[in-house]
DNA sequence: TTCAGTGCAAAGGATTTGCAACACC
DNA sequence: GGTGTTGCAAATCCTTTGCACTGAA
């Protein structure tokens, strides 16, 4: 929250009570969450001041914060967001038949990436790391599809 | 374009003039390209009958053919390929400042994520991999401007 | 001859924006 | 007290879809 307020600080920005509950209630969302999750979980807290748009304006500051990160991974059109303050770094396996989505860490990919990113003279500030493919029981059950046929 | 044949005939579909030149202009698109770019590059070759809705639909299919690949990097909002066959894999670096794309190789990233794919029994068919950060053309305009301040 | 493909225009849906009222600093 | 913020609704913009017509197998 420190964060936010100096990334505000430096924008010459002002925290307010709204962006304020929207940062607390982001850091408290589990998983990946959109726009309209988050409004969602506002109003579930009796928060009904949070209007789309507002939240809408508030995400690219929280990112810029560190406190949250846009993933790729979106059940339809919409952008997700994860937390990121003070949660371990992983990245994400996806399945592309039935979405479901694996957490990884892997440490040397990490550094792996920093050394290109400093191979190229890159400040490296996001990493965009996903795997897609069929998860083991998907291929089993694409295997019986095409063994009963 | 037989990947494209082999494509449209496992899903019974059929081979069309509009989908031949638009599968063949997308094949000679150098870079990232949208739709919008795809267009514009086939009514430059005088080809005024690819509408914007058919190259929409072409382009999952051309994926699916494996002759190009969706892409994160967009200028705006709207989803940009790249063509894929017969070139070398590579990914991408991203300057967040001026938005220039580097591209890199790096066999020991990729026999990295398929390890990790295979560890967590994915059968991998698509990898994302992005590192954004900021240049060092960029970085330095950056220090002269807080000097200067 | 029969489906699938195409053009077109209209619909859809996420995100952004203009503006008047309002709240921080 | 003057800016930046918010709510609201309208506007945008990319992408998808319904439909009548055309074309490939």
């Amino acid at each position: 929250m420190e964060n936010f307020r100096a990334v505000l600080r430096a924008r010459e920005l002002k925290m307010s009570k709204v962006r304020e509950v929207v940062a607390s209630c982001a850091l408290r969302q589990v998983g990946h969450f959109s726009v309209e999750d988050l409004v969602r979980a506002l109003q579930a807290e009796g928060v009904q001041e949070a209007h789309m748009a507002t939240v809408y304006r508030a995400m690219p500051l929280l990112v810029e914060a560190g406190l949250v990160q846009a993933t790729l991974i979106s059940a339809g059109d919409s952008q997700h967001y994860e937390v990121v303050f003070e949660r371990e770094h992983h990245d994400h396996l996806v399945c592309t038949s039935c979405g479901r989505v694996v957490e990884y860490r892997s440490e040397a990919l990490l550094a792996l990436q920093r050394e290109i990113a400093a191979r190229y003279e890159f400040e490296l500030e996001e990493r965009v790391s996903e795997l897609h493919g069929k998860c083991k029981e998907c291929r089993r059950a694409k295997e019986r599809r095409v063994a009963r046929s």
